[in-house]
RNA sequence: GGUGGGGUUCCCGAGUGGUCAAAGGGAACAGACUGUAAAUCUGUCGGCGACGCCUUCGGAGGUUCAAAUCCUCCCCCCACCA
């Protein structure tokens, strides 16, 4: 089997390692255990943590076994790792929360059945510490005048804001965090984002110090956009995994509206698509790479939403923007309608409302807003009168125009905001 | 604890009594061009059925015809000193 270690990086997945060699025979000799730490910052994973979660997927694919640790313990503190600002500080309750919904999305990626796969709370030891007994322990093998000069506290040691004492230990839990784990699970390999290579080095030094073994790291890069920003991030804000907080619809059209300079880069990251259909995709052109895009996120929603919601996103799609033929020879390995017999499009946005609502006529500005589309009726205002308010794909004229039952088309109204934004009103009388 | 510097509309950042819903930049949104792409150009970018009214400049009071701007107290941040 190919070495994991080719896999990733063909794929795009690494930045930094440490050990080259050894990593490499590490990895080749044995299965494996190794972690990613997640922060419960929030109830919901968003996309900027696919990479590693991928990467977690990949190893469990090449027979390895991965530890996805919820961190509960550290994101009592917070990590300041690459941040200009320090984090609101989660209370007890929050983190809890927010642990149980990593570990619904996680499983979605990773296979925990019959111990495959592991899933820790580093609270479970974390919060059990004693202060004494911790520094004597551990805080002894850590070098002030080391964890200074931490890029990783840089930033913070630069700016205005600074340093509290409390993220500084930051990094000693975390390097306590992969010596728990190299006792419990023989775990020696920690990878994270390029921004964790601190707290990993601090890891790998503290077993190495205490117990004389050689553990290893590897970091992924920041995954930026051809357009230079952070990848992820929509006006809407971060682009979650949970269904709730972004729709399988909305995030099937992120992943359409990747750039097309984004494209094959992306599917090698967060497809498991073979490297050499990913690469056909380079000889792409123009509006061709938009077949590729559908596949992408047609791919990326099913991972993360499975099959169903994934036939669904796109044959909404299709039917909102018109269907996508496919070059025959491309990606023959997934399961994307070819045709598009049966259009459905009931994952776009929509409500429903009562014929009785329009026979004294709805201002369609006031509508515009009401169902969402528009953030105050003011922009809903402007919208219109830029030309951006449609309504079953006519052009409004005047923000004011009245909608009426004559409006009403096949017992629905269909309203579009600008290019993307569609929302759909079900007439019941 | 002392001294000094700060907290402005999504972000950065001007503004030190009226001409301020508040410069400039970024982000974002819309239009044109396109391919549900990028780049570019144009417009918009607190709320409100809207040439007017209402709410905003850390918080609470006060001075004034008039305050983001002046005064008082409080909260928070930063630097240096202790």
């Amino acid at each position: 089997m190919e070495n994991v270690l080719d896999t990733l990086n063909s794929r795009g997945f690494i930045e930094q390692k440490t050990h080259d060699d050894p990593l490499r025979d590490y990895l080749e000799s044995e299965k494996v255990t190794c972690y990613i730490g997640f922060d419960p910052t929030a109830s919901s994973l968003h996309v900027g943590s696919l990479v590693p979660i991928m990467s977690l997927a990949h190893m469990q694919r090449n027979g390895h076994k991965p530890i996805a640790l919820v961190g509960g313990g550290t994101g009592l503190v917070g990590d300041p790792s690459g941040k200009t600002e320090m984090r609101k500080l989660l209370t007890e309750a929050d983190v809890a929360v927010n642990v149980e919904g990593l570990k619904k999305q996680l499983s979605r990626f990773i296979d925990f059945s019959d111990d495959r796969a592991v899933m820790v709370n580093n609270a479970d030891w974390l919060t059990r510490l004693e202060y004494i007994p911790f520094l004597r322990d551990i805080g002894r093998h850590f070098s002030v005048n080391r964890m200074v000069k931490a890029e990783s506290y840089k930033m913070r040691l630069d700016s205005e804001e600074g340093l509290s004492f409390i993220e500084f230990n930051y990094m000693v839990l975390q390097a306590y965090d992969f010596l728990e784990l190299r006792k419990r699970h023989d775990c020696r390999l920690q990878m994270g984002g390029s921004d964790q290579w601190g707290n990993i080095v601090a890891g790998i030094d503290l077993i190495r110090r205490v117990e004389g073994n050689s553990a290893f790291g590897i970091t992924f890069p920041l995954i930026t956009t051809a357009g230079g920003a952070k990848m992820g991030k929509t006006a809407a804000g971060a682009v979650w995994l949970d269904p709730d907080r972004t729709s399988p619809y909305d995030y099937f059209q992120f992943w359409v509206n990747t750039d097309d300079r984004d494209v094959a880069r992306f599917l090698a990251l967060f497809t498991f698509l073979p490297m050499p259909e990913v690469r056909s995709v380079g000889a792409l052109e123009g509006a061709d790479l938009n077949a590729a895009k559908s596949i992408l996120a047609f791919e990326a929603t099913r991972l993360a939403h499975g099959e169903k919601e994934a036939l669904r996103a796109y044959q909404s799609a299709s039917s909102m923007f018109g269907a996508r033929r496919y070059p025959p020879g491309l990606f023959p390995s997934i399961g994307i309608p070819r045709d598009n017999d049966t259009l459905d499009d009931d994952t776009v946005p929509q409500n429903e409302m009562r014929m009785d609502d329009f026979i004294g006529g709805i201002p369609c500005f006031k509508l515009f807003h009401s169902v969402g589309l528009t953030g105050s009726s003011g922009a809903a205002r402007r919208l219109i009168k830029q030309g951006g308010g449609y309504v079953n794909g006519r052009r409004l004229e005047h923000f004011d125009e009245m909608l009426t039952i004559n409006d009403i088309k096949d017992m629905q109204i269909l309203l579009r905001a600008g290019k993307k934004n569609f929302f759909k009103i079900r007439i019941k009388s």
